[in-house]
RNA sequence: GCGGCUGUGGCGUAAUUGGUAGCCGCGCCAGACUUAGGAUCUGGUGCCGAGAGGCGUGGGGGUUCGAGUCCCUUCAGCCGCACCA
């Protein structure tokens, strides 16, 4: 029998599913245990060999935990609603949905031949409506709640109209866009409008005007995670600000339960920072300056309450509701002259650009502390998004601050004993305050601490926790999205009822906005929503009076993603989101396994998400994912052939600095070894018909660079032909052979055959000319060391997620097992067990051979047994100096003193001292020993 | 600018966590076999050196009997954040 992987992965695949072996349910006799894939986006270009490299690593530790005796959670689905399909819609007319599906089945089509354990009976797909139901419920019930700040969680927005009815906003401490108060009287006086406005300011999901990320090309709003440099992070487009009536989710309100939750989760520390950094916390202060001679304040925030002696201007952002009105009379011309400039400048420009630009309003405020009068300026280097837009200038200190002041010539006050800002700020938190009043001879911690006490009992401000987080942007002016579940009435939001959703994606004729600028749904026929019948209705009938409009804007593509992990526990209940009963058993994701760019947004969503689904009481874990991994990206590794300028002539690399060259990539896939084959070479391209080479030795050898998979390099490798080459076991192999999982690596497929060689020497163990060759003989102690070292080093290592060198650890067992001829069905049992979790199929292909006629999969994982691995000797490296000289066996069980003993004993030693004393020797009993001279 | 990660043969990497640097694999060299291959098997392969030996984990310094591993410093690359007050 030879290794027929071709046949023997097709056979066992098929037995998989014929027998649904990687059925999972509700077993609560064995502990459960969920595995997560961060599901694809199905794109049109297909599979490469870099993306399932998590899914194997996760495949290899969700079949290790089954063998190891838990109930097994892992589940594929796809994320299928996004930008591309859409994209592709415009351009060829074909409906997302279609290519979409193809799409998916392309990918499913790829992962199958990988041998996968999902249980694909779970499988969901974000755009359909069974599943984008539970999108719109929990968007709905975001709607329906408020944040509490003392319960630090969601409550039902019914509560907060009753306390509005009985005491106003009296006693309420609700997040909110805009801090509010009136009295019981004045809500119960306003009109049903009025309140539903209101409402909207405290509703987890909420409607309100914005200043949003515009992308022209894209034709809709995007994130802030979308959007990075000041181009949209899909396709690169340029972002406006634009201020828009777009919905929202309150996700500032949960800042601090996101950020308390990292110290709950294992997870990597480079990713929980970047989340940290992007929650953004700041303690400082909140300080109101009185405005000079007007009825006027404005607040600040600041992180350095101690530096309030220092500050020698104002600076509001250029956006500020300030600006307006603060502006004198004789200033106003030159305001609008550089409010105007600025709004011309993109914030890409801004951002390349750092020139210190301002004007000066005409006003003065007053310092509330010193009593001091400051001038009042705008600049653009105030952002109006965070804190107040307005800030308190320490050019002393802050070295924008003291760029402005230079700039502008405005003074500057040091505040630290000694420090030096002649040349640049002193922006350390360290040293003892000077010419600060009641601050001065503290240092600057103790000075922060005493001036915030200062500015609470004085009531000049409050004490307050800045977050950088901003609430996320949940509208999108596109088609391929979940519906809002949302019509409107006078302009003000309601949601369909409960039990009509979901509310399912129209068709429409053109996937483009509507020519008076609407989103795509402004297209479709049937898109009012009549109120008292409680049907979807033809657009035509839309009177504002039965049937209302229903939203135009379609969620983002965080939507979806936000919550499918719950879905995958019981992902056909028509009744909910998911069981109590299911939810109970499988709470969250034990491990979690992706990429890095979802650091900031899905990660974010997604847990605040699942926090605001805990607060309601659907869910039992506050945190989705306890632990997570972010597999490395696979690089491509590209190849290059030279050609010979103006000539059709290549010459091989190491000739090329004899001519004048120009680097051409040229496909991976018809060279090999970084030797190109020049027939396929010919055959690539018409141009190269006739190229004609210069070689060496015969050969043209091309050079070679690590650089992005993609395309237009043509280092693209698809796990097809691997698979279609080598198997599905040696591509699994391989993969996880490249190196450790987090790290970024170049793939380079001519390695590959050191894997396959090894599956084929494992083979050899089994079958020798075509006859089985097992036999049924005692192991040597020998034998079975090699058997137990390779049981713990494996099991370690999958614990570990160290699957490379897992794999060079069976390499080493079979090379050492070939070595003795080694067929003793006693080592090979388990060590085909041992391997199953890496190469399922070859496994339950000898595990059957080995005459078991159940799947390896219910085998049980085997146990090292020390006993086994216990040295008789130890070969100690002798050294002088710390400089190895020779080996010597000794017994195991001596004692130091024993050691040291033998070692002198020996005529090596004598020969290495040369008759010189040893002034101090160290033996390290079963290590080593080392002689000092 | 701030924060994080990583630097080891021609290449991907390993090192029991302070104890023989280079395991495993690719490539390369030599040999065997011969249905001449992108097959298989055997041996060799960090660098310098004929050899003894010396050098060697980005560079410099330190701690230690002993450092790839710990400390200081410096350089390079990758990633994240970035007028965040």
């Amino acid at each position: 029998m030879e290794y027929n992987f071709r046949e023997l992965e097709q056979k066992w695949q098929k037995f998989w599913k014929e027998n649904q072996i990687y059925k999972t349910g509700i077993n609560k006799d064995k502990p459960k245990f969920y595995v997560l894939d961060m599901f694809p986006y199905p794109s049109g270009a297909g599979l490469h060999v870099g993306h399932p490299l998590g899914y194997i690593a996760s495949d290899i530790y969700s079949r290790y935990k089954r063998l190891k005796g838990f109930n097994v959670l892992h589940p594929m689905g796809y994320d299928a609603y996004g930008l591309p399909a859409e994209q592709y819609a415009i351009q060829t007319g074909q409906h997302p949905a279609v290519t979409t599906k193809k799409n998916i089945d392309r990918y499913r089509e790829q992962l199958d031949k990988i041998g996968f354990c999902y249980d694909w009976d779970r499988e969901i797909r974000t755009c359909e409506p069974d599943y984008y139901k539970w999108t719109q419920w929990a968007f709905v019930e975001m709607f329906n709640h408020y944040f509490d700040n003392k319960l630090q969680k969601a409550m039902p927005v019914a509560g907060l109209i009753k306390a509005f009815e009985t005491n106003g906003t009296v006693g309420v401490d609700a997040n909110c866009t805009e801090e509010l108060c009136f009295s019981a009287e004045e809500w119960n006086a306003k009109t049903e409008l009025e309140q539903q406005e209101i409402l909207l300011n405290y509703r987890v999901a909420y409607l309100a005007d914005l200043k949003v990320n515009w992308c022209p090309a894209l034709g809709t709003v995007l994130a802030n995670d979308e959007v990075s440099e000041g181009v949209s992070v899909r396709g690169g487009h340029p972002v406006e600000q634009r201020v828009m009536r777009q919905w929202s989710l309150r996700v500032s309100a949960y800042a601090q339960r996101l950020l308390d939750g990292l110290e709950k989760v294992d997870w990597t520390d480079s990713l929980k920072e970047t989340q940290k950094n992007w929650i953004g916390r700041s303690e400082g202060a909140e300080l109101v300056f009185n405005v000079k001679g007007q009825d006027v304040s404005f607040e600040v925030f600041t992180t350095r309450a101690d530096t309030i002696y220092g500050v020698t201007f104002m600076v509001l952002a250029p956006e500020s509701e300030l600006v307006a009105k603060l502006t004198t009379d004789d200033q106003k011309s030159a305001v609008e002259e550089y409010i105007s400039a600025t709004k011309k400048r993109t914030e890409r420009e801004r951002i390349a650009d750092r020139r210190v630009t301002g004007v000066f309003s005409g006003s003065y405020a007053i310092n509330p502390v010193s009593g001091t009068e400051i001038p009042v300026w705008i600049s653009d280097y105030v952002l109006a998004g965070y804190g107040t837009g307005a800030i308190m200038a320490v050019p002393a200190h802050d070295s924008r601050d003291y760029a402005f002041a230079r700039h502008f010539n405005l003074p500057i006050i040091p505040l630290i004993e000694g420090c030096d800002v002649s040349d640049e700020s002193f922006d350390a938190k360290e040293g003892i305050m000077c010419n600060s009043g009641f601050l001065n001879g503290l240092t600057v911690k103790e000075a922060i601490a005493a001036a915030k006490k200062y500015i609470e009992e004085k009531n000049l401000g409050r004490v307050k926790v800045n977050y950088r987080l901003r609430d996320a942007i949940f509208s999108r002016q596109r088609y391929w999205g979940e519906p809002f579940p949302v019509y409107y009435k006078q302009g003000m939001p309601y949601m369909l009822p409960m039990d009509k959703l979901p509310l399912l994606l129209p068709e429409i004729d053109k996937y483009l906005p509507t020519e008076t600028g609407e989103p795509p749904l402004g297209r479709a026929a049937n898109w009012g929503w009549n109120e008292a019948m409680q049907i979807v209705t033809a657009s035509s009938e839309i009177d504002n009076a039965a049937v209302f409009p229903l939203e135009l804007s379609t969620m983002p593509g965080f939507a979806g993603s936000s919550a499918y992990y719950l879905r995958y526990m019981d992902p056909k209940n028509e009744n909910g989101l998911v069981s109590a009963e299911a939810n109970d058993y499988w709470e969250n994701v034990d491990l979690y396994i992706g990429g890095t760019e979802h650091a900031t947004g899905h990660l974010i969503y997604s847990r605040f998400w699942n926090k605001f689904l805990f607060d309601l009481g659907k869910v039992c874990k506050d945190e989705p994912f306890k632990r997570l991994i972010n597999q490395g990206m696979i690089q491509g590794r590209s190849n290059f052939v030279y050609r010979v300028k103006d000539s059709n002539t290549f010459v091989s690399l190491n000739l090329k600095d004899q001519y004048e060259t120009t680097q051409i990539h040229v496909d991976v896939n018809i060279v090999s070894n970084d030797v190109l084959d020049l027939e396929k070479f010919k055959a690539w391209r018409p141009e190269f018909s006739d190229a004609e080479f210069i070689l060496e030795d015969g050969k043209y050898h091309c050079g070679w660079a690590v650089e992005k998979m993609s395309k237009s390099m043509f280092n693209v490798v698809n796990p097809d032909d691997i698979v279609e080459r080598y198997g599905a076991d040696t591509l699994r192999l391989y993969e996880m052979f490249l190196g450790p999982l987090e790290q970024s690596k170049p793939w380079d497929t001519n390695g590959i055959d050191g894997v396959h060689r090894f599956l084929k020497k494992l083979w050899g163990l089994f079958y020798k000319d075509n006859q089985l060759v097992v036999k049924e003989e005692t192991p040597t102690a020998d034998e079975l060391k090699t058997l137990h070292k390779t049981i713990k080093k494996v099991t370690w290592d999958i614990e570990n997620f160290s699957y490379n060198t897992s794999v060079s650890a069976f390499m080493i067992c079979v090379n050492e097992l070939s070595a003795v001829k080694c067929s003793k069905r006693a080592i090979l049992e388990p060590l085909v067990v041992l391997l199953a979790p890496f190469a399922p199929h070859v496994a339950e292909e000898l595990h059957h051979v080995l005459g078991n006629t159940t799947t390896v999969n219910d085998a049980v994982f085997p146990v090292c047994n020390e006993e086994y691995l216990v040295e008789s000797t130890v070969k100690y490296p002798v050294s002088f100096n710390g400089k190895v000289r020779f080996m010597l066996d000794l017994p195991a069980a001596l004692n130091k003193d024993e050691v040291e003993k033998e070692v002198f004993a020996n005529d090596q030693t004598a020969k290495y001292l040369a008759g010189a004393s040893p002034k101090k020797v160290i033996v390290v009993p079963g290590k080593i020993v080392n002689i000092v001279m």
